[in-house]
DNA sequence: GGAAATGAGCCGCCTAGGTC
DNA sequence: GACCTAGGCGGCTCATTTCC
């Protein structure tokens, strides 16, 4: 590994990039958050979700729609699927041109009301772009081919209710710090909405294990030990069970404070040796993973700091979107760079193992990231037409 | 159509101050 | 003194409105 930790990389950035700041090490902070969120949404996108993706939207609670929280991403099954071929020659390709050429193929927009997101302009790209949205849906675009003069895009309308929810959340070190991090207690607000998402709850029962419930639309109800009970969700074609039931993953950046070391010093991560504050996140959400010193920096490394030419316009477009007197950042997960977002993807897709490697399964134990993985494709294969 | 302004909301770092 | 919580705040994104 190029630096000793994340942290170390944390001071580098704060001194080569954040300097002009205020406050480098807030600001830099600030970015391996928008870091660890490029680096999970690119990830799905390289399982082939792209098109399940909502970013930022406002998540009922269960039984409770009073109170809605915005999660970073949604995944939604898809109710219907369209393709469009445009010419490029427009400026920006906006909500607009999109519906009216849409509209023009026979596609029926009733009950939706226009967004006014630019899908591509002046080359950034909008991830997850939302064209229209309707009382149970969503309609976004994405770019499907881009060659020559034309682009082809895929038009699909998301229902409203999404299967699984993720939160990422990048906590630093405090210095002199021995115990985990204060900054926790911003992470439990995602552990919060982990918990209440679902219409599958998880309650203690007297000797503390921990039980999965949920009911059914006649107020009926099932106990299980909860990760027994998940699984069962997830792998049947039961309308009832399946209906409001959400995955919550959760995606915190290591930290050399989680965890407790081994009396030889090691690194465990069996959860006796957990500090609170991961206590606390691993058994909020239903799987917890941690994106590894070794995975950020790896990234930030190869493809920010010091890439080989291949990837030297990875840096141009982070660096130009973070220097002082910016115009525009084109290096979030909302808006990417349009070339800078076709290197990412080549690079996720050739390394997809190294990738993955760089992500620890936390929570369940026993499991690994290509359950999740598998989980997430059955969840996306439902026939939810019947379900919803 | 698109840039600029505005406001809501989130992220992450840090400090003050309380408790044991 | 170690540990913990509440709250401030800089930085930023995103959605909506306003203006050109």
């Amino acid at each position: 590994m190029a630096y000793e930790s994340v942290d170390k990389l944390q001071k580098v950035l704060a001194e080569e990039v954040f300097k002009h700041t205020k406050d480098p090490k807030k600001a830099s902070g600030r970015a391996l958050g928008t870091l660890v969120e490029i680096i999970t949404y690119y990830l799905l996108k390289t399982w082939g979700l792209n098109n399940q993706i909502s970013i930022e939207r406002g998540l009922a609670e269960y039984g409770n729609p009073d109170i809605t929280h915005n999660v970073e991403y949604s995944l939604h099954p898809i109710v219907r699927s369209s393709f469009l071929t445009i010419d490029k020659s427009e400026k920006s390709i906006t909500s607009n041109i999109i519906l009216k050429a849409l509209q023009a193929t026979g596609f029926d927009l009733t009950g939706f009301e226009r967004k006014n997101n630019q899908l591509l302009s002046n080359n950034i790209l909008r991830n997850a772009c939302t064209i229209a949205t309707s009382e149970n849906s969503f309609l976004l675009c994405s770019i499907k081919s881009d060659e020559g003069r034309n682009l082809e895009l895929h038009i699909y309308e998301q229902n409203r209710k999404p299967y699984a929810m993720f939160e990422c959340k990048r906590v630093g070190v405090e210095e002199g710090m021995t115990k985990g991090p204060q900054t926790i207690e911003k992470a439990k607000q995602g552990a919060y909405v982990a918990r209440m998402a679902s219409s599958l709850q998880k309650i203690r029962c007297d000797v503390g294990e921990m039980q999965g419930i949920i009911y059914k639309s006649d107020g009926s109800y099932i106990i299980k030990p909860y990760v027994k009970l998940m699984e069962e969700i997830i792998f049947s074609s039961d309308k009832e069970l399946l209906r409001r039931f959400i995955l919550t993953i959760g995606i915190v950046s290591n930290h050399g404070n989680w965890i407790k070391k081994t009396s030889d010093g090691e690194l465990s991560f069996s959860e006796e040796h957990f500090q609170k504050e991961l206590m606390v996140l691993a058994q909020s959400y239903d799987w917890l993973l941690f994106l590894t010193d070794q995975g950020l920096s790896d990234f930030i490394d190869k493809l920010l700091l010091n890439p080989i030419p291949e990837f030297q316009f990875l840096r141009d477009t982070f660096l130009s979107s973070y220097k002082e007197d910016k115009k525009k950042n084109q290096f979030t997960k909302v808006q990417m760079n349009i070339e800078a977002d076709r290197i990412l993807l080549k690079y996720f897709k050739d390394n997809l193992k190294t990738v993955e490697s760089w992500f620890n399964v936390i929570s369940p134990s026993k499991k690994s990231l290509i359950d999740l993985n598998n989980e997430l494709e059955e969840l996306k294969n439902k026939n939810w037409k019947t379900i919803l």
